[in-house]
DNA sequence: GCCAGTTGCGTTACCGATACCACAAATGCA
DNA sequence: TGCATTTGTGGTATCGGTAACGCAACTGGC
C-alpha cells in the first residue's frame, strides 16, 4: 500500500539508487533523469521511509523535546522556541508531553530511544527522572536538560535564575513594606521550586525577617486545584499572611481562585506575586507581577547546544547557559504604578 | 555506540532471535534464560530500535497528532485526550505543532508518513491542508479529522456543533435585551469559523435582526493581536455593538484587551461571549461566558476511531461524530446570576 | 587516437530487528 | 519402547533505504 522507492523507480524505469541520488539531491544524475524521478515522486507521493533510511545512516535527523506540560504557556514557548531553530537547521521535532509523571517520562524517553532520535531536550520532572536519563547516556545519545537541573547529572543545561528571581519578587514585596509572606510551592525534589525557595529565604534573611516554616505550603505537584486547597490553608492560619509568592503561573491560578472564594481582592486584601508569565492569563484581572522569563529563548538555546552537540563541535565539558528574569510589576503586588 | 540486539545476546550466549522473543514475550522461551536475557537488557540499558522493528512489521505502534496550536488550551486537551486514549491501548503518541502554518504543516505530515506511524489525528489548518492529506489517502494511512472538518475530505471526523452553539450564544445575548452583536471571526475557510458565522446569522434572523455586514470582521488567522484591532476597529464605528461574538477562546482575548485599552468595562459596557473554555484564564475576571466544548472527549472519541480502522474493525464508511457544546454563563455577557 | 578523468547509473552488502522454517531434545501417550 | 508432539533455540531471508564500489560511455588534452 504505501509507496517506496522501488515503486518510484520501476515507475521511471531506473534503479532505487538512482531515486535515493534525487531524494538527497546528489549531483551524480542527469537532469533529464532528475526531472522524470522527481515527477513520479510527486506523482505517487512518495515519502521516503525514515525508518528504513535511519537504519543505514546514523541519524534521523529528529530530535525529541519533553516537556512536563505543554499546556503550561511557559513550556509552550520553549517548545516554539525549539521548534524554530530545529526547523531551521533542518531537524525535526517529536514533542513528549509526560504530564509530570515519572511512568510517562520513562516511556517517552524509551521511546524517542527506540525512534533514534539523534538527541533530546528535556525538561525532567524531578530529580527522579535520574534513571531514565541514564538511559541515555547508556546509549550515548545527547541531550540537554531544560528549566531544571537534575541532581547528580552533569550535562549541558539552560536554567533561569530562580534564586535571584524569587529573591527580587520577594524584595519586592518586602519595599512595598510586606513582612508576613507565604509561599506556595511544590516538590523540593524539582531543582526550581528548590532555588525558588531559597531565593525566597535570602530575601527574608536579607531584610531581618524571620523565616517561618508555616508560611511555606509545599504541594505534591504543581497543579491550580492543589495549589487553591494550599491558599485556602494559609488563609486559615491565625495570622494570615499578607503577600503571596507562588512558585510559578500554574500555581497562581489556584492563588487567585482560593482569593476569591474567600472574597479577597487582590492587591487590596492581598498581594500576589509570581515566577513565569501566565500568557493570556496575564492580560486578564487581576493583573499579575511576575517574574517574567525568556521562556522561548530557553528552546533556541537549547537546541543550540544540542546541535553543536550533534555536529561534533563539542566544547567537551557541559555548558550551563543561565538565561536572566525580568521582573514585570503590574497590579497584583499592589505597587502604585505610574500613570501611563 | 548504540546497543544492539546482538550486544544482548552474545553476552547472554544466545542467537538474536531468542533476544528478540524475550522482548516481545513470546512463550516459547525457557524462564532460565527470559531471566538472564532480561538482565542483560537491563544491564546494558538496552532498548530495541524501532526503525528495525517497525521495517519489518509493518507498524510502529505510534500515530502522530496534528495540530495548529498546543499552547490553545482547547488543543492541549485534545491532546491530552488522546494521549490518554493511545497510551491505554499501548501505542505512543508523536505531537506535532503547526501553528497554523500550511507550510508547516504538509512538513509534518511528511514527517510522520516518513516515520511510518500507523495513522494520524489532524485539526487541519484550513480547507487549503487538502493536498497535504491527500498524501495520507494516496500512502493508505488512515486518519481522523478534528474539530475542522476538510473541504472535499470524507473521512472520519470529530467535531462540535458549531453553528448550533453560536447560535445558542448569540440567542442568549439578544435575551439579555442586545440587538448590535458583533462577531470577530477568522478565515472562513476554516470550517468552525464558517459554522460559527452561519449560527450567528441563524440567531439573528430568528430575532428578526438585520445582518449587519460591519459587524462582523474577520482576521486572517486567530491571533489576540489581530483580534484586538478587530475590536478596535468594531469599537471605533459611529453606533458601537453593545455585545461581542469571539469566535474562539485566543480571538477572546484581544477582545478583553481592546476593551480594556477603551477603558471600557465588561460587561457593564459591552457583553462578552466567546467559544471555548480559556481554561486558566476562565477563572480570572472578566469571567467569561463562554460555549465550552468537551475537549478531552474530541480527543479520546478520535482516537477510538482511528484505533478502530487500525484494528480493522471498521465501519466502511466514514463516521462523523458530533460533540455537543455547553453554554456557561458567568459575568461577561452581563446576565444576573443566581447567588449560589 | 590514446589514456586519464569525469559522468551517470547499477550491483552488492548491510543497518537491526523479526517471520518463517528447521531441528534437536524433551515430553507424552499407547 | 516407539512414535507423535511439544518445547526451546538457531539460521536465513527480508523490510526500504544507502554506502561503497564497479563500470560502461563520454569528455578532453596532447
Amino acid at each position: 500500500m504505501r509507496v517506496t522507492i522501488r515503486d518510484v523507480a520501476s515507475k521511471v524505469g531506473v534503479s532505487p539508487m538512482t531515486v535515493s541520488r534525487v531524494i538527497n539531491a546528489s549531483p551524480r544524475v542527469s537532469d533529464e533523469t532528475r526531472r522524470r524521478v522527481q515527477g513520479a515522486i510527486a506523482e505517487l507521493g512518495y515519502v521516503p521511509n525514515r525508518l528504513a533510511s535511519g537504519l543505514t545512516r546514523r541519524t534521523t535527523r529528529a530530535f525529541g523535546v519533553i516537556v512536563p506540560d505543554v499546556g503550561n504557556p511557559f513550556f509552550t514557548l520553549v517548545v516554539r522556541g525549539a521548534e524554530e531553530a530545529a526547523w531551521r537547521a533542518g531537524y525535526h521535532v517529536i514533542l513528549c508531553n509526560t504530564q509530570a509523571d515519572l511512568e510517562r517520562e520513562r516511556g517517552y524517553i524509551e521511546d524517542m530511544l527506540a525512534f533514534q532520535v539523534d538527541g533530546l531536550l528535556v525538561a525532567a520532572v524531578s530529580d527522579q527522572s535520574q534513571p531514565h536519563l541514564k538511559l541515555l547516556t547508556r546509549n550515548g545519545v545527547p541531550f540537554v536538560l531544560i528549566d531544571r537541573s537534575v541532581a547528580g547529572f552533569k550535562t549541558d543545561l539552560v536554567q533561569g535564575d530562580s534564586v535571584s528571581g524569587a529573591r527580587q519578587l520577594v524584595q519586592h514585596l518586602i519595599g512595598l513594606g510586606h513582612r508576613r509572606i507565604a509561599m506556595i510551592t511544590e516538590s523540593d525534589e524539582v531543582s526550581t521550586a528548590r532555588d525558588r525557595l531559597q531565593g525566597y529565604r535570602e530575601a527574608l534573611e536579607a531584610a531581618e525577617i524571620a523565616f517561618l516554616p508555616e508560611l511555606v505550603v509545599e504541594t505534591s505537584t504543581v497543579d491550580p486545584r492543589l495549589a487553591c486547597q494550599a491558599t485556602l490553608d494559609l488563609l486559615d492560619l491565625a495570622e494570615t499572611p499578607t503577600a503571596l509568592f507562588a512558585v510559578n503561573n500554574i500555581a497562581v491560578i489556584g492563588v487567585a481562585e482560593a482569593a476569591r472564594a474567600r472574597s479577597l481582592e487582590i492587591p487590596r486584601d492581598i498581594a500576589v506575586v509570581c515566577f513565569d508569565e501566565v500568557d493570556y492569563a496575564s492580560r486578564f484581572h487581576p493583573f499579575l507581577t511576575v517574574m517574567s522569563q525568556p521562556a522561548e529563548t530557553f528552546g533556541t538555546i537549547a537546541t543550540q547546544l544540542l546541535l553543536d552537540r550533534l555536529a561534533g563541535r563539542v566544547a567537551e565539558r557541559r555548558r550551563v547557559v543561565v538565561l536572566p528574569a525580568d521582573l514585570v510589576v503590574r497590579e497584583s503586588c499592589g505597587a502604585q504604578l505610574p500613570v501611563s
